[in-house]
DNA sequence: CTGAAAGCGCTAACAA
DNA sequence: TTGTTAGCGCTTTCAG
């Protein structure tokens, strides 16, 4: 085991000391940059390897006024945190293609607060702690999309496809692809009376599988009118199951997977069977998912591929390169709630 | 709506220009120093809000060898994030407190490989980029806890109560008292074959519960031989629960929420019915837990209370004051998935 | 090819 | 009470 640095690390006069050359040469030659012969080079890098030397990111980031830092600020409630199994994914693919960058993220979980959500970003900027930053859980009145270009922020903003930020481009999120999926599936068993579950009408993502509902439904010549919002939490889709249950559906679309299972939980409260009496689908394809009974036909994202996709987006920004990266298309994952609707109710 | 600064942003020249005083007078100034005078003070800290500045961090954090941030590293798969309520609100928690702090959380995913953790770890210290850290996921065979200290960061561990960090003090989470609770409740109901569903071995948070359930169990004079690894994922409680369940147990406790989830359906697959046939206590207090059927008996954790304490913690110890926070007792959440057993089997 | 020196934005120890 | 100055650790000139 290499001896760890205890107390004040090395810096870079310490490897230029022991190299015997100076601090310039050190810099040069662990850069790659040309200016020091090949020998010299080589053993500034034993010694800097041998000393465990890493540049300071401070004087890095004065020098060249960047931060090496990303950030991304959630304005959630913390307890909400954890039931969405997309943020965690997207954080996983995210530092993915962060780890090889060079680049860290900084995270921020304030309260649900857009003007501390905006002042965070703010703050953030003006001490110079990132050099881009990502927008999750895109609003329908939401500054952030005029507020980061006018800070001069570089951003990536994930949501539905198809979704106008302005001018901070956007991931697309095909979840509308999935809602439709999902519809075709229960009309292709033989349901018409198809209700949907809606999120919570502030953000884009909800809004947008509501209006895909909307669309499949109309493109298979049924009406659209059976809808409720469950606001993405398990009360919620309680609560919205209840009132659509008196309208008796065949089956019922959830825009999440918590929302589903609560839903599972009053249909059969209500005497009522599923799938027999009643097919559930829900969305993100949680790890319970499966394991639930019956087992949940659910739309799956990859949202750690969502995540590696916005983070090369971003980072390819900060450099000023082009890209426009695709993001995936989720994928309707047939089990067990749904089935064939009862010919007679 | 103030201006926002597009392009490089103040800097305190800027400020002292504009207030016709020194950069040292503004330092001054605004850090509430002595060595000015009221109206001075004034002046400067108008024209600094005016000018929508903030020092910029990199040069304070050359100055203080202060990086103004602390660091978390996970070494788990992305995909697993998703599984873990507790992370999401931990994570909560620590921002609670980070946020009246003037620090910030940097956050890596790394994957499940110890070394690439200690890497993460070092680096981060190298390029001075954090002044403290979070341990999660503390395992048997661990580095950690002797690696930072060594690097000469302040951590924080966080596991199970009583458990050993060496040189870096422990949060203690009570998820024994918590197990036990369950066992408590399921004896009192008139279990004696009760069951129990670890997590993975290798984690001190699962075979501290193993432990715990081991010692319920014998202090009310039962036999503590029916048990299992399920690794903390759906398909590993599955396959524990199959093979518990040739031998007849009245109960199974499982040592997460999902592994509880995933077992009622092996249960019901195999003609049992939860809580008849079966009882069933889970761990966590998933938001699907209450909304299951039937709803499940779990222990419920305060994961953002944790967080905070955490981050509190680390606070005093980074500014290298005393502190030994109290962490909040798990609470058995009494629900549907337990009951009396039936007299005869 | 190498070394010395300037300077990034700030704070702290100085003189004035 | 002020203003000036010397660095923090690094990169990038510029001379040698």
């Amino acid at each position: 085991m290499s001896p760890e640095t205890l107390g004040t690390p090395p810096t870079i006069a310490d490897v230029a000391r022991l190299a015997g050359v100076s601090k310039g040469a050190v810099s040069l030659a662990l850069n790659d940059k040309p200016g020091v012969s090949e020998e010299t080079r080589r053993r500034v890098k034993q010694v800097a390897e041998q000393l465990n030397w890493r540049p300071s990111i401070h004087a890095r980031a004065m020098l060249r006024s960047r931060a090496f830092a990303v950030g991304l600020v959630l304005a959630r409630d913390p307890r909400q945190l954890a039931v969405d199994p997309f943020f965690a994914g997207f954080l996983g693919g995210v530092e993915s293609v962060l780890n090889g960058s060079g680049l860290v993220l900084v995270l921020q979980v304030v309260g649900e607060d857009a003007d501390k959500e905006a002042d965070s970003y703010r703050r953030l900027v003006r001490e110079r702690r990132i050099d881009g930053a990502f927008l999750l859980d895109i609003r329908h009145e939401d500054q952030r999309p005029a507020l980061l270009p006018a800070l001069g922020l570089p951003a990536v903003a994930v949501g539905p496809a198809g979704m106008d930020c302005g001018r901070v481009p956007v991931v697309g999120i095909r979840d509308g692809d999935g809602i439709a999926a999902a519809v075709g599936h229960l009309v292709e068993l033989g349901h018409r009376k198809i209700a949907f579950v809606e999120g919570a009408p502030a953000y884009r993502h909800s809004t947008s599988r509501l209006d895909a509902w909307r669309q499949a439904m109309r493109a298979h010549g049924l009406s659209a009118d059976l809808h409720d919002a469950g606001h993405f939490t398990g009360q919620g889709g309680a609560a919205a199951t209840r009132r659509l249950l008196r309208r008796r559906p065949t089956a019922i679309i959830y825009a999440s997977d918590l929302m589903a299972i609560a839903g599972v939980s009053v249909a059969r409260e209500a005497g009522l069977d599923v799938p027999r009496d009643l097919s559930v689908t829900g969305f993100d394809d949680n790890p319970e998912a499966a394991h639930l009974h019956p087992p949940l036909t659910t739309v799956r994202q990859d949202p750690v591929a969502v995540g590696a996709v916005a983070a090369e987006l971003l980072l390819a920004q900060i450099d000023g390169r082009q890209a426009t990266p695709e993001s995936p298309a989720p994928q309707l994952i047939v089990r067990a709630s749904t089935a064939t609707p009862l010919p007679m109710r």
